[in-house]
DNA sequence: GCGCATAGTGGGTAAAGGTGGGTAATTGCG
DNA sequence: CGCAATTACCCACCTTTACCCACTATGCGC
């Protein structure tokens, strides 16, 4: 599973190095070499999806009625976003314009696990970000 | 169990010695060698776990609303900062920096036992707290 | 008090991870 | 159809990490 966080700086061509250990993964527990990089609707980052992972995001979304307004934005938003990268040999990918700027990745980008997926972040962002949700957990009762 | 307190240096790599009894806890009790460090969403310290534990916490996080958001806030701060740690020769861990930065740790590291886990504090950090938790305690009616 | 065992610290070296950049192929546009 | 811009692929460098060895400090038993 995807777990971990690492900070990789993207060159002036807009190519990112996926951290090694998540290239591990993906090889090691998904036996597959390439990722699929889509935005994330509820947050300023990108999302990538092992093809397994993709496949059951777009088997959940094709159980649900297509006129579903909730779905077609979800599709417009996502599913037209996405698309397939395979790393360079030295574990790169090239991030596409659209996507950077959406996610307003400039130079020093974050790699964040999350179980069965990564998000990449903005370095800054993912700080704002970071603290926000520390401050949401401060006052929480957690029993876990 | 962990219990017990010790103060250990980090080195100019990063590198701290985990307490020899914490790791003689996690062979004998555990039968593991390594440990999940990740951040501790309420305390500017880390806090690491036996493998058993981790998965423990996991299984309670799974069992959840996935879409709480103080169950995504805990997922982006503990989770994306959770990573396996197999001590060196030595006994010591490589603590990265990110978290280093997260628990203000530069170069006197208290470790703490905390039962099924122990914590990893900035000296001074965990000299401040103890004197907060302590004048909180002052007032109160213990039954124990 | 002396010596041994164990815990903790410092540092060198080889490998791996990450970064920068050149050139060939490809794409898109006039 | 040709040119410019972008992308893919490759090579070489640099930085960081993993691994190993040796030393110091501390505590315990004799």
């Amino acid at each position: 599973m995807f777990q971990g966080e690492y900070t990789n700086n993207m060159d002036e061509k807009g190519r990112v190095n996926i951290p090694a250990s998540f290239r591990d993964v993906l090889q090691k527990s998904y036996n597959e070499t390439s990722i699929i990089v889509a935005r994330d609707p509820q947050n300023m980052c990108l999302r990538a999806y092992p093809q397994r992972e993709w496949r059951r995001l777009l088997a959940k979304i094709g159980a649900r009625p297509s006129n579903d307004r909730i779905v077609q934005a979800f599709k417009r938003t996502v599913i037209s976003s996405a698309q397939e990268y395979a790393p360079d040999k030295q574990g790169r990918v090239l991030i596409p314009q659209s996507l950077r700027s959406y996610a307003g990745i400039s130079k020093s980008a974050v790699f964040a696990g999350s179980v069965d997926t990564f998000e990449i972040w903005d370095a800054t962002a993912w700080d704002e970000q970071l603290t926000a949700s520390l401050a949401l957990l401060q006052n929480q009762d957690l029993d876990f």
